[in-house]
DNA sequence: TACTTTTATTAGGTATTCCTAACTATCTAA
DNA sequence: TTAGATAGTTAGGAATACCTAATAAAAGTA
């Protein structure tokens, strides 16, 4: 079974390649805030397991399956940020939690929120459906001061 | 710190206290499915920690500290159903996944979510909010179908 | 090239959470 | 009231994922 550190590892590999244009065990462990045993450890599970081809002191290359689920959680991530700012939630704690929300979400209903994003996106400018919700966020924000009072 | 399995254990003995108006411990075993030795473990943790209050071969109740956990748990746990049943998701698929997202998710974007929710649950009928949802789903679902021939 | 610094690995240990098997306490019904 | 069923606990162990300290390899520099 992939766990959800199989899942964290493998995404922060996939993105260090994507920024870096290599992986080095020290930025892994950066990354994630361990230890670099810890990241030996699991890259030799990885590679144990399939999911990456790796040799000792060597480079770390995907395999195919590694690459697809590499990037099924990208994919998992990104959506969940969009989704998170559309809903009001800002950049950084939207990136926190999707890292966090992205391995525990279904398939079923990872499609829903795709819809619902996508939904969302289409609407016309006339609906103006952030401006509404923007607005309903203020009169609750100043609700919420006059009842301090 | 209250790791995610603190929370499930309360979840459950919550949800069995006022289910059953009792908690036994074959019935926390059966809902979360290990066994159980694995609740006994649990049951003498969540007392040593002072979330509950417990006796060998007696009952289990909450202390201040338990319940108020608990409840938070059951709180973001109801309003992430409510919310997954609003983009589509099914009754069924919405406690499952809920039941791991609720662990998760940060207070700021729960937040988030509820404003939302309200947003959306005060929309004025005109809007038809969901009606609209729906047909886009439909619509893509003819599209999806013509695609595949 | 040899020395130093950086990077990676191994060894040995801890914590969490789960399991099976064996045992003990409690309840129930004859 | 006592024997068998049910429920709960303990003992011993496995898997995962982390740590520190020590070691080994690779890279950079004088």
């Amino acid at each position: 079974m992939t766990t959800r550190n199989v899942e964290d590892y493998l995404e922060v590999i996939w993105d260090l390649q994507d920024e870096k244009g290599y992986i080095k065990a020290k930025d892994i462990a950066y990354k994630l805030e361990v230890t670099r045993p810890s990241v030996s450890e699991m890259i030799r599970k990885l590679s144990e397991n399939g999911y990456i081809v790796y040799e000792k002191y060597g480079g770390i290359i995907f395999t195919g399956k590694g690459k697809k689920l590499a990037q099924e959680i990208k994919k998992r991530h990104t959506l969940l940020v969009e989704f998170l700012k559309i809903i009001g939630v800002d950049e950084q704690n939207a990136q926190q939690d999707a890292c966090k929300l992205e391995h525990d979400i279904s398939p079923k209903t990872i499609n829903c929120l795709l819809e619902f994003v996508e939904f969302i996106n289409l609407l016309p400018e006339s609906f103006k459906w952030r401006e509404n919700f923007k607005k309903y966020l203020e009169e609750r924000g100043l609700l919420h001061k006059e009842r301090k009072k």
